[in-house]
DNA sequence: ATAACAATTCGGCCGCGACCGAACCGTGAC
DNA sequence: GTCACGGTTCGGTCGCGGCCGAATTGTTAT
């Protein structure tokens, strides 16, 4: 495979609205994806093989149904070093705000970990309290740190282990800055959800902060998330 | 913008042909250009204007040349991830092994820092040394390593103060493994060239190592460069 | 067994966009 | 001035690929 192959296959509206909606690592049915893309089943399914026999969907049958998901780590990082390009030079446009475009951008999943204001604020949280180091170089928890992920339930150890890039900035398109990605902001994510503190709603990336999650994200990282 | 129109620029053989002649971050003609791609001039002029236009390429005036290169590291950075995907499932195809390309994937510029066989052998070498330490983290450069670079005319504490990341890894397509990206990987690359250790070779992303340069990466960091 | 539904395959239509030939600008050389 | 050359613009051709309707396969439900 090469280049333009890889770049054809983004490259048409449908599919590229396929991939964007797989982006938050769930897996969606070959009917959910049509309706995403906008265009009739049988067209989606044209569509959704050619990406699995190009490596970039993985496809997994239950029952009558199809699911498809992105293929890779590898995958989602190229979907989203393109985003990035594409946010780079629409600064100001006045876009039409819609009330998704707005969640969207409050907060998202991005893969595995969190994005958009609460992935940034998050960032910025542990930055202040001295737990991570983002800035210098590519990531690092400090010993401070550690005890700190500790005692908020996350065992930073067993997340060392993993195979994974262990603690990686990850650039944000919304806000243009850094969040955590990589195997700390996986689990960061995932004890999120745990606490209930977030969820995800229905049919979309956008994340919603649950009241509890409110009072606890004030109380613990001394963040205060807009309504 | 939005992906599928980032994808469909890139989705197409002559611009991705262009696209990947310019990766080595220099600057080239439109002509030149045209010649790489296997395009009539005015077929490449109608490429180079839309990439230009999309924010993918810059361009300078120069006499009656034009010289087209990449916008940005976040363009590169993009192009990398692509090509990443593409390598990973053309596992053992059987290539048909070029001069060009065993060159290619023994030493190559990747925008600004090295890659290839040399890349990746500086990498594990400093790793050995306990200069950087790549494989936790995201990168970063231990006390030990900050000695060792300033001996060998780095100059770190410069490299950190740049705004862009500083040590970063980057998964070399040709190896599947990791080599130094980032400021350090520029610094890296720099220097190399400074004390004549390598040299570009005319019209490719291909390095050379030159004879002091095998002698150099022998003493200094152990590499023995094959022929 | 029959029906309902998810998904795919096939066939044919249609439009976008890549391509080149020809003509046209602008710069540099003489 | 004229000529040469790099680059762009315009116009027209052509083929690839996305799209849907219809028919088919396969699975679950009743």
């Amino acid at each position: 495979m090469n280049l333009a192959e890889v770049g054809s296959l983004v490259g048409d509206v449908a599919r590229a609205q396929m991939l964007t909606h797989l982006l938050d690592g769930r897996a969606l049915t070959a009917g959910e994806l049509a309706w995403c893309a906008g265009i009739t089943p049988q067209t989606a399914s044209g569509h959704l093989s050619k990406l699995q026999k190009a490596g970039l969907l993985a496809m997994e049958k239950q029952g009558r149904h199809r699911y498809f998901r992105l293929a890779s780590l590898t995958v989602a990082n190229m979907l989203e070093s393109m985003q990035v390009v594409c946010a780079v030079d629409t600064p100001r446009r006045i876009r039409p705000e819609s009330r998704m475009d707005q969640d969207m951008r409050m907060a998202r999943s991005c893969y595995d970990h969190l994005a958009g204001v609460l992935g940034v604020s998050l960032a910025d949280a542990l930055t202040r309290l001295g737990a991570i180091d983002l800035s210098s170089d590519g990531g690092m928890i400090t010993d401070k740190g550690h005890g700190l992920f500790h005692e908020f339930g996350i065992d930073i150890d067993s997340l060392a282990k993993q195979k994974r890039c262990f603690c990686r900035p990850c650039l944000d398109w919304s806000e243009r800055r850094h969040h955590i990605a990589g195997a700390v902001g996986k689990g960061l994510a995932d004890r999120l959800f745990d606490l209930g503190w977030i969820e995800r709603v229905r049919d979309s990336r956008v994340i919603r902060v649950t009241p509890s999650g409110r009072d606890g994200l004030k109380t613990t990282f001394a963040i205060d998330h807009p309504d």
